[in-house]
DNA sequence: TTCGATGCAAACACTTTGCATTGGC
DNA sequence: GCCAATGCAAAGTGTTTGCATCGAA
């Protein structure tokens, strides 16, 4: 599970004249740990930092994923539910999607082929050079949908 | 092109208790003559009504744009680029994706059954309720991709 | 007339930034 | 030792809210 990346990192923050400081690996090896499918928020990451024994400020953090995100090490979500989110990149993230429920920001993960192809043409027609297409289906997970029954709002 | 939807607006209010109020009319009539397809955000429209002779004030604004999405007359668009975004509802909603440039801003809609198809069965698969399934394909549009040549960032 | 809606300004949540200090290479 | 990275606190965004006043029904 934990993959020791230390190594991909050192090479990738070398590769383009970044230092390699513990608090950028204490980030990286946080969302390690976490595994490929946990969103994070910048605030999460301060937060579990903190209970560990390791301390990055808040501001650090914002600095660290906006850097890991632009290398490619993380991925960004959109999901506009109370703040930015972040997500480890991994190879096939340009077949992986969300599910979201509205109610209590649940989120699971699926893939489809077909919305891969439906990205790509969609691109095509328009001449955009696609980047990754991200399909977000908002509902309501069982639970909430039991609680709200047939009522919205 | 601009409907006269007063009459539906009317309606819809009142079938719910909520007034009929010149401010809510004006965000909604921006909307009608801004047309199906465009995207703005509280301060776009609290500036295009500055820019005619009305004048709402933004908090009132954020609460009707508020307002009219719970009443389904508008609908929240989940692109984080700098602040929610807020477009008229219709009726083929559902099926209604987006293409957006991360380099200019720039946006595309476009339909897609198999996206349909995609969202509602990995709704099905988790046990989700489905609301609406919306595709977002970010990449680069034609100007921007020339721009930006093979080197990302 | 009544109670919800508005306007204003203050409060909020999230994110970025200036600057002195620290520390990776 | 140099220059990038950090920590802190202050400043920015975008959005919400408390409260007195206004006005739709």
């Amino acid at each position: 599970m934990a993959v020791a990346v230390s190594g991909n990192l050192r090479q990738d923050l070398h590769g383009r004249g970044q230092r390699l400081t513990p608090q950028r690996q204490r980030v990286l090896d946080l969302f390690e740990r976490t595994g490929a499918g946990h969103h994070l928020s910048a605030e999460d990451v301060h937060q579990q930092l903190l209970r560990g024994d390791s301390r990055v400020s808040l501001a650090t953090v914002y600095r660290t994923l906006r850097l890991l995100t632009t290398m490619d090490l993380l991925r960004e979500l959109e999901l506009p539910e109370g703040g930015k989110r972040f997500e480890l990149a991994t190879e096939n993230d340009d077949d992986h999607h969300h599910l979201i429920c509205v109610a209590c920001g649940r989120t699971e993960e699926f893939e489809s082929p077909e919305v891969l192809q439906a990205g790509a043409s969609a691109a095509e027609q328009f001449g955009f050079k696609l980047l990754s297409p991200r399909l977000t289906v908002r509902g309501l997970c069982p639970s909430c949908a039991v609680l709200q029954g047939g009522e919205a709002n």
